[in-house]
RNA sequence: GCCGGCGUAGCUCAAUCGGCAGAGCAACGGAAUCGUAAUCCGUAGGUUGUCUGUUCAACUCAGAUCGCCGGCUCCA
């Protein structure tokens, strides 16, 4: 029997026999593998196991801890679901169902939505397909008899996304007698799933377009152990328990109302909160050359004519009169920004002109995408508008990323970047977009950092980079962005006195680090579950008396402490401390002071710190120095 | 905006087939003055989101409407 040579990933070679499959090649690696392997990659292509190798090849073997081989088995676990669908619905047609970032989901297009009782039934379903351990078959036909497949069965979904296929060869992949048109590879056979969920059911519009029909979507999760199951549905759990809708409100942070449906109200915690990150915010910008102006929040409709606001994003904006003149609220602050740099005549010599605003905008969203301070209807960006040379582009992005690094780290946070390209609704040339996009990627590059691209995703007026921040959790939330703009100036006829003495065009930057400061808010509600950092918590440090008598000492102390910038409350509640502590503790106030007789004899207190417990006396003294380092430090523990 | 689910006291949740709306926590009053995550007793709290209808009778059934939740689309 002749043999092949197989190149292994870690770059090992070994000589195999000839028309050996994936799986009996992955036996001869390793047995352990074997069992775990869920499909192959061989020359970069993923293949199903019982591929069979022919020739000289570069073989990969795919088990669940890689992010490819998850995926295969998502898949495979979505295309069980449809087969139970299929059972216990017969009328049912399908559409898509791909693996996603967490698990999977199939688009059916059912007579009546399913309900939380049929998930159980499909649930139920599904278990006996696993147990019954069919085999995954891939099917090879040509694209006529594929259509006539479908075409016999109706399926008018898979029937337009076969028209789109241009390879001459269609593969189908068979579940007992579910046949989807399907590229795979798949698992090897169904009892592979060791563990799944059905978690949700939502419409979907086909395609994801709105002019489509509405189709059911079954969203589920599967994986190879039982343990990793559990392990997510806990995950989830822990999300629930630190919604920022539910801890914001029970913290005193913010609420929302009928009377404003996605207009946030802030509450007096929620107010310490939003000031402390308002002052750190703008110590930073003082320190990285930033200006900062307010600019009004009602602009006439002239204005946004001007900026093409009007054209693009109308829909997105509220309107109102003045002494029977139109004007808009705000949708964002650059036509405000400009005007003011339009104020003066600008030298050279003060670019970059970088000009800050916190400033609060209204975009009218539509109300099912509306989410606690996630999504709001009115919100405070922590925006900026640098105004430069074009020579200066490139090494003002990289101070923006500096910035937005040093800001993102002081709350504990990594982050993943993204770049928008040109979208559909675009204003200005193609030659200008494109050395836009280009100044972008080559800050991005000189400063290493790795970037996915979002082609047709960028703002109306030029591309964008966009910071998405990873939370403990392992979520990501949009926050800061970058966009790189030569229309606005090119609009409104900006200018600057150039070295000899002519008229030059500055670009400008628009950027937000924070994002949306209600937004951030929520982020650090979620990401802390509502247990601040001392140096942002609302109430630093909480005065527990044992008994009454010790209320007076008790006013003392809080004085002392207010007197050195602490937030400090005191508890009056006639409890006992069981039940003070008990309360400090569900309001996540970091630190706690206990005194009794022998504390207000010896003029100490007793430090309980939240989360750990007791940590023994000291004099007020010290723990006022200590604290006061603490906050010092931003530390973020 | 679209699809589905859900709206009962400040919060968390009960109320059988359509038959007088109830509990815990919180609040308030009182007793106890207590040493590191809930002391005990009492009081008050409601047009069951809103409107319309069916019915002798509606928290319960139907329709409309508002809001919330999960998604789709969109996005800071």
């Amino acid at each position: 029997m002749s043999k092949i040579r197989i190149t292994l990933i870690d770059g090992s070679e070994r000589e195999v026999e000839k028309g050996l499959s994936l799986g009996e090649i992955a036996k001869k690696i390793n047995i352990s593998l074997a069992k775990e392997a869920i499909a192959g990659k061989v020359n970069e292509i993923k293949k199903d196991l019982n591929f069979k190798v022919n020739e000289n090849s570069k073989i990969e073997i795919l088990t669940f801890s890689s992010e490819e081989g998850k995926e295969i088995f998502h898949h495979s676990t979505s295309h069980v679901m449809a087969f139970a669908v299929k059972e216990l619905f017969p009328g049912v047609k399908f559409a898509i169902g791909p693996a996603i970032k967490d698990g999977f989901y199939y688009d059916f297009d059912v007579e009546k939505p399913f309900t939380p009782e049929d998930l159980k039934l499909i649930e139920q379903k599904m278990k006996e397909i696993i147990k019954k351990d069919f085999p995954f078959k891939r099917i090879e036909i040509s694209k006529e008899e594929a259509l006539n497949f479908f075409q016999e069965r109706k399926e008018i979904y898979k029937i337009e996304l076969l028209k789109e296929i241009t390879d001459q060869y269609i593969t189908l992949y068979q579940v007992g007698n579910f046949i989807d048109l399907c590229r795979g590879p798949h698992l090897p056979s169904t009892g592979k799933i060791k563990a799944f969920k059905l978690l949700s059911v939502a419409g979907a519009y086909w395609r994801g377009s709105e002019k489509n029909k509405m189709l059911q979507r079954i969203y589920g999760i599967s994986f190879d152990q039982t343990s990793k199951l559990e392990d997510y549905l806990r995950l989830i759990e822990e999300a629930k328990r630190r919604d920022h809708r539910k801890l914001g409100l029970d913290l005193g942070i913010f609420s929302m109302h009928d009377e404003g449906v996605g207009f946030p109200f802030f509450h007096p915690k929620g107010m310490v909160l939003r000031n402390i990150l308002e002052d750190y915010w703008r110590k930073e910008h003082q320190k990285s050359g930033y200006w900062e102006v307010k600019t009004p929040i009602i602009l006439s409709k002239s204005l946004w004519i001007q900026s093409g606001h009007w054209d693009h994003y109308k829909e997105n904006m509220y309107f109102t009169k003045i002494d029977e003149e139109d004007y808009a609220i705000k949708p964002m602050n650059c036509p405000g920004g400009i005007l003011v740099y339009k104020c003066n005549l600008h030298s050279y010599r003060e670019l970059p002109l970088r000009m800050a605003e916190l400033g609060l905008v209204h975009r009218h969203e539509l109300s099912g995408v509306l989410h606690g301070l996630f999504r709001v209807r009115c919100f405070t960006q922590d925006d900026a508008h640098i105004f430069m040379t074009p020579e200066q582009i490139k090494e003002e992005i990289k101070g923006v990323i500096n910035l937005t690094d040093r800001i993102y780290r002081t709350f504990g946070f990594s982050y993943r970047v993204e770049l928008s390209t040109k979208p559909e609704n675009a204003m200005g040339s193609e030659e200008i977009w494109e050395k836009a996009t280009k100044s972008l990627e080559e800050a991005l590059k000189e400063k290493e950092i790795s970037y996915k691209v979002n082609q047709g995703e960028g703002a109306f007026y030029g591309p964008k980079i966009d910071f998405h921040l990873n939370d403990c959790l392992g979520r990501s939330w949009q926050c800061g962005t970058i966009q790189l703009d030569f229309i606005m100036p090119e609009k409104f006829d900006l200018f600057y006195i150039s070295k000899i003495g002519e008229k030059e065009r500055p670009v400008m930057i628009h950027r937000t680090i924070l994002g949306s400061l209600e937004r951030f808010i929520g982020i650090l509600i979620e990401n802390y579950a509502g247990a601040f950092p001392l140096w942002i918590s609302p109430v630093q440090v909480k005065l527990l008396p044992i008994a009454d008598r010790h209320l007076e000492y008790g006013k003392k102390i809080g004085k002392k402490l207010e007197e050195n910038n602490i937030r400090v409350e005191i508890e009056e509640i006639n409890e006992k401390i069981g039940a003070k502590i008990r309360k400090a503790e569900l309001e996540k106030i970091p630190y706690m002071l206990i005194f009794g007789d022998k504390e207000v004899a010896e003029g100490l207190v007793s430090i309980r710190k939240r989360g750990k417990g007791d940590l023994g006396s000291t004099r007020l003294e010290q723990f006022i120095e200590d604290i006061k380092g603490e906050i010092e430090k931003q530390s973020i523990f």
